[in-house]
DNA sequence: TTAAGTGCAAAATCTTTGCAAATGT
DNA sequence: ACATTTGCAAAGATTTTGCACTTAA
């Protein structure tokens, strides 16, 4: 697990700011993966809602952050793992989006069986969500 | 596959307008998913945004139109299978969206395979959305 | 020093809500 | 007749763009 946010930024040509910082910060404090709209309310120091989209784009584009939409659409991030680089993600693992507590989980153990798509298909992503509940909230119901 | 608009509206205990009917036979009349976007361009009659808006949010309540989220997180309406029905979707097959002409095929005859969640996990929903280029836009790279 | 990054203002979209008029049963 | 559905206006939320100021290298 890379903690040594300044040579992160680094190894990606980028400067090391504090609102760069306090985003890798946070997301990568987290269990799950975390939602734009949880970044903009809870990151430590006040980032400027347009230079928080600015940051997300650019951690993505250089395979830095994972994004991943949930069931309702919304953008939610974690770290990349080593397979990611500029230019190309390899996020190939399973999410769990509960509909209780909106949590997205990395099912990062859970084997995606082989895939044979029809031919001309070329297939360059692939991203598994499963909604349900989840073992926190499943007293809930 | 259902053609008969009118009575599938009416056995889901909706009223028939001109708006419903455009909406089931665009949407039925294509080979992908549509997206929202390309409905609201492509309707042919003039529907209000905000009633295209109520008349997907109510099909998809009552089980005739899947939503599924592409890759951009936009939204993307089919019709659904005879599985489905009010308050309960059963949409267990994959998607692939062409990251070329943003097609949103249905793959379904594509088989997913079997699932074992860890402890605890409840399965609710599966999506499995593969992105890449389809078999139209494979001669476009 | 200077290119990269940030913040602010403003525009452009997207989505929801309330209500009166129109429409289907 | 009467509940449902629609269209319009307006509010709210999200996302993008432009530009001057600031900051890291």
């Amino acid at each position: 697990m890379e903690k040594d946010f300044r040579s992160l930024l680094q190894k990606n040509h980028l400067h090391v700011t504090g609102p760069r910082l306090s985003v890798l910060e946070l997301i990568d404090s987290r269990e799950s993966a975390t939602s734009q709209p949880f970044l903009e309310k809870n990151i430590n120091q006040d980032i400027d809602r347009v230079t928080l989209y600015r940051i997300l784009k650019t951690f993505e584009e250089k395979g830095i952050l994972h994004k991943v939409i949930d069931a309702n659409g919304t953008a939610n991030y974690a770290m990349c793992g080593a397979g990611c680089g500029e230019g190309h993600h390899h996020d190939e693992h399973v999410h769990f989006n509960c509909k209780n507590c909106q949590q997205l989980y990395c099912l990062n153990d859970f084997q995606l069986p082989p895939l044979k798509l029809p031919t001309g298909y070329t297939a360059e992503n692939i991203n598994m969500l499963i909604s349900g509940v989840c073992e926190q909230c499943k007293g809930s119901f």
